[in-house]
DNA sequence: TCATTTGTTTGATGGTTGTACAACTGTCTC
DNA sequence: GAGACAGTTGTACAACCATCAAACAAATGA
């Protein structure tokens, strides 16, 4: 029952799911393109990378399912926002669990 | 110590690599198992994980190029260490880029 | 030097993935 | 409903990657 601090957040297996959406370089640069805006319409992205929108639909579904991002409907539009505690919580995990050295359990 | 601004650390290029390095799954387990011990001895892993000690070796050698772990010669072994500042810094340079909205460049 | 142990490199292979094109769904306006 | 725009999905392909087996290299010890 005891849910321990910070990692909480991130559920089973979404840990390893984030790692892999932030392993493409091109995909990392659109998280940034999202996270430059408080609001980042889709649009917006099919104008900075010279990438078909079936690719950025799919990078896109790649950072929804590891929780990355957050699609909001604006009737025709889309846009989407970074979820920051989930990229904190993220990087948090790294350092725990390779960040500093493991105790010695003893 | 003070380890001052935390993304000096990682030299161009070096970001990419290791959001690859930790992407994979077995690669990342490793890099745990080396950080749970002060060193870790090679054969350790040999033990740990299921897989060929070429794809050991493989596994290892992306890690060390990533700048994740550092290798040390004991005679005819080979143990290594994990750079702990380079697991900081890279957790700090996501945060930094994605993990927080973006400054208005105001 | 030879044999053993440890780790690396090479070549091959099956699986994964980034990408595009085409077709489809959904939404808005008329 | 028709047409236009925005985004998704299916299919296909090329590049990448994790993996192994085998050959190779390096260090130890007899």
């Amino acid at each position: 029952m005891n849910p321990p601090a910070t990692s909480s957040l991130l559920a089973p297996g979404q840990f390893e799911r984030i790692a892999k959406a932030l392993a493409d370089p091109r995909r990392f640069a659109m998280l940034e393109t999202i996270s430059s805006a408080l609001e980042c319409p889709n649009q917006a992205l099919c104008n900075d990378f010279p990438v078909s929108k079936a690719t950025i639909s799919h990078h896109i579904k790649e950072l929804v399912q590891a929780g990355l991002i957050e699609p909001e409907r604006e009737g025709q539009y889309k846009t989407y926002r970074v979820r920051q505690d989930v990229v904190n919580a993220y990087a948090a995990e790294v350092i725990r669990r390779v960040g500093k050295p493991r105790a010695r359990a003893g």
